[in-house]
RNA sequence: GGCGGCAUAGCCAAGCGGUAAGGCAGAGGUCUGCAAAACCUCUAUACCUCGGUUCAAUUCCGAGUGCCGCCUCCA
């Protein structure tokens, strides 16, 4: 397999050709949540792209280590324990609980590790300690603070220098630092609060530090991807890297990763806009895949606007894919049952006379792979899928009409299956459904309380309505059974006669 | 103020030197009693504007316009 994968490092601002460490051997870390309040779609986002990127390495034969922390303790969590009442700890495992179920139900596979922030306190003070004893940090009444001057390449990440990010200073300096820039590794307690002892006193983490101390613990000193939201470019990333190269001599990340955000009407989410949708506002709606096709359709990199139009729509194209693998499992079915001959026929000699050329499941998947090594260029790959979807289909619909299929479609249809399982369901997290119950679930639309549609008829009703219209078919007075269904469907119900019997779903507002 | 990103069909979105992938929506067709669903086919002649480089620019360079982000906690 082709592992000559591109990546875009935020370090280089350009694309460079991946090199691991280790051969074989992948070190991956991902800055988690800070857990405090129910995911958000940026986190969705966020995880389903390095889940993406997790599947698609694995997929190559590398052996990944994949760390992604928790952020147990912090302001924000304090302040929610105090107004709930509560303890930090208790909001932090509640948190971490509701985080779990939704990536879960988002099919994002767990990580090698999910270390929280308060199971690596020795090791953060053993890094705060040491960068006091090189005079990277400083002690101030029970603070610790990073020494920023002290280390020169600040801002190498981010791009910044330290003059401009003075000139433009929009917080007050705090008297107590060296310097405004300088950022807590450690911080005292106040009364109540939660606190571990440490050489400075009772206190707690300050944020960077811990990624730093968990990335050490976890993957050891160099590692080869470190990656998150592009939020966390400045000032998170750039502390992290100041603390740990000052600390082990040694360069921190080779390739550093970061997502674009999710907007809403092409603004950043934010709480004080009150533009924020949880990933629940969404499953509520839609079904888990329909948001992870969403954010495959766009390079990861570039920001999405969100919408439940958006959503929608990639939930047709998610149900295109499943009727696609549904007609190829149907089409196996009648082969067997009743007899769609396969038969040796050289298609290529048909290409002269105006037929196609015959098809090679390789052009696909080279197509596929050096997309996703090109930056997991998941929008792109996700097209090579929709091509062959439409090649399968036509060849399942052609051969369904001349009641054979010729021998060399039929070893491109098996291996084009195959192809689609490896590629949606393997890295995508797609199709993890059963298509039939896909199919139905978006067919048959019945809301919790049983109750159906704008004209709010229940399903009883519904069926009575159907049962007599088939009736009226029967006896082929279709004038009466077609106001039936004109009826209904004025009440925003749609009737499908199907092979298996009539079935009804709501329609979309008219 | 400093730094950065983006502008491609009705909507979403790839491509980034040789005149435009894919999806949604829409239109035709096949199927069906008729429909619907499904499937197939079709759907960009100023790729924001103006200059420049080039045999050739949506793709590179410059200027401009518009939108957005980071510089504060944030995925």
């Amino acid at each position: 397999m082709n592992r000559n994968i591109y990546i875009y490092n935020t370090f280089s601002l350009s694309k460079e050709l991946f090199k691991p460490i280790n051969e074989d051997r992948v070190l991956m870390y991902v800055c988690g949540i800070t857990a405090y309040d129910l995911p958000h779609i940026g986190h969705a986002r966020a995880y389903i792209t390095f889940d993406t990127i997790y599947r698609y390495l694995r997929r190559l034969g590398y052996n990944v280590v994949y760390v992604r922390n928790f952020t147990d303790i912090d302001d924000k969590i304090i302040k929610k324990a105090n107004e709930e009442n509560s303890a930090a700890e208790n909001i932090s495992s509640k948190y971490i609980g509701e985080y779990h179920k939704d990536m879960d139900a988002l099919y994002v596979s767990s990580p090698t590790y999910e270390p929280k922030a308060t199971e690596t306190i020795p090791e953060m003070i053993n890094l705060a300690s040491g960068l006091i004893k090189k005079g990277n940090a400083y002690e101030i009444n029970g603070d610790v603070f990073f020494r920023v001057g002290s280390f020169k390449g600040y801002g190498k990440l981010s791009h910044k220098n330290i003059d401009d990010l003075i000139a433009g200073s929009r917080i007050p300096v705090n008297e107590e630092k060296e310097n405004f820039l300088d950022f807590a590794l450690w911080k005292k307690s106040k009364e109540g609060e939660p606190s571990w002892d440490s050489p400075w006193g009772k206190g707690r983490p300050g944020w960077h530090i811990e990624c730093s101390a968990m990335s050490m613990k976890f993957l050891g000193e160099s590692i080869d991807i470190h990656g998150g939201g592009s939020d966390l470019i400045f000032p998170h990333h750039e502390n992290e890297i100041a603390q740990s190269e000052s600390y082990t001599g040694k360069k921190f990340v080779n390739y550093w990763i970061h997502n674009g955000f999710v907007n809403i009407n092409s603004e950043k989410m934010s709480k004080s806009l009150k533009n924020f949708i949880t990933v629940r506002d969404v499953l509520d709606k839609f079904h888990p895949e329909a948001l992870r096709l969403f954010f495959m359709f766009t390079h990861y990199r570039s920001f999405i606007d969100f919408s439940f139009e958006g959503i929608e729509s990639a939930k047709q194209s998610l149900l295109r894919l499943y009727q696609a693998v549904n007609l190829y499992g149907e089409f196996k079915k009648i082969i067997k049952e009743n007899g769609v001959a396969v038969k040796k026929e050289d298609v290529s000699a048909k290409a002269d006379a105006g037929g196609r050329t015959p098809e090679n499941i390789e052009n696909y998947r080279n197509d596929f792979y050096n997309s996703m090594n090109d930056d997991f260029n998941t929008a792109k790959a996700v097209s090579v899928i929709f091509d062959l979807v439409r090649k399968t289909n036509k060849i399942i619909n052609d051969s369904m009409a001349q009641n054979f299929i010729n021998s060399e479609d039929a070893v491109f249809l098996d291996s084009a299956a195959l192809f689609i399982k490896e590629s949606l369901s393997g890295i995508f997290g797609l199709l993890n459904d059963d298509p039939k119950r896909f199919i139905e679930s978006n067919l048959i639309n019945i809301a919790a309380d049983g109750v159906v549609g704008r004209a709010y008829m229940n399903e009883e009703e519904i069926k009575k309505l159907i049962d007599k219209r088939n009736e009226f078919r029967k006896n082929k007075e279709y004038g009466l059974a077609d106001e039936i269904r004109k009826s209904l469907l004025e009440k925003g119900i749609v009737l499908e006669d199907t092979g298996f019997g009539t079935t009804y779903r709501v329609t979309n507002l008219i």
